[in-house]
DNA sequence: ATCAATGCAAATAATTTGCAAAAAG
DNA sequence: CTTTTTGCAAATTATTTGCATTGAT
């Protein structure tokens, strides 16, 4: 949870608070060295929790005010899965493609690029008369262990 | 809105229900012969709209209870495109498989299928250890009056 | 008759927001 | 100093649920 800062995006984060005249306060450190120092997805109470962890002064109300900020940014991503809340996927300033394959019982995710796929998908975009900006294919499916036991131990890997 | 029923849905919804045990009701009729005389997708509170103009006495949480059974029975898919409230995709019956292009400003949606990226995306699930159940590809993007105006006339074109 | 299905209104839960106090620039 | 940002608690809003009643089988 707690590894090192991924210090590229933690960078880039504070030019674009700059570039936007926004203030560094302590919260919003805490809340964006926790989201840069994990590959994880993660939901707005996760990060709550982890933030909390570096500045017990963060509140709920600032990570809801912050995480607009990090996707309007682009180096997190908004994802739905169907379910009441929201995830956030901090990989999408190193990969700003990839896909995902989420187990439909324990919920594992793991992400994968595809090359072909991109191709396929802007081929077909620009013949529909649209230029693309963004894509998410979202599989789901069984995973192994899902398979061959018919159910998975631990469940809600997310 | 209100063009014909599609006879084969409603058909096999019917089917469905009686596998079940569950009960015909007026409501649910309102109900399903709303969602399959549209391919347009839908809120569930605009089929409480719709069908309520087919019969007066269907309440909200009878839609509610009711869009389960439908997704379900796989007639009718559910989709999350971010926002705050969820959409039925009707046409799920007919293209199992389609997948969706939205334009970022009026957000019209044009539905899309292509066999070169469900066989990669079978593949890849293969290779990673995973059994395809469902995909849903996304794609944003500008449509050519977006492209040509730099704005769409209509917005909200769900 | 029996038991599922309904409408209503209250409950739930993630997210948003108003406001007075605190802190950044 | 000025203006943004904060925490708190209350508000918002889609969806869900308990319950007494209605209606399908």
């Amino acid at each position: 949870m707690s590894g090192a800062v991924k210090n590229g995006a933690r960078e880039k984060f504070m030019t674009f608070l700059a570039r936007k005249h926004l203030r560094v306060t302590a919260q919003r450190q805490a809340i964006v060295d926790t989201v840069f120092s994990t590959n994880q997805h993660f939901t707005a109470e996760q990060l709550l929790a982890w933030s909390r962890a570096r500045d017990r002064s963060v509140s709920r109300a600032t990570v809801y005010r912050t995480l607009p900020l990090l996707t309007e940014s682009g180096l997190v991503r908004e994802m739905d899965f169907g379910k009441d809340y929201k995830f956030y996927d901090p990989n999408y300033a190193e990969h700003p493609n990839h896909n995902h394959i989420i187990c439909n019982d324990c919920e594992k995710i793991v992400e994968f690029e595809s090359d072909k796929i991109e191709q396929l998908e802007s081929e077909i975009t620009r013949r529909l008369g649209f230029s693309l900006q963004t894509q998410r294919l979202q599989i789901t499916g069984s995973c192994e262990e899902l398979k061959k036991l018919g159910a998975c131990k631990k469940k809600r890997g997310i």
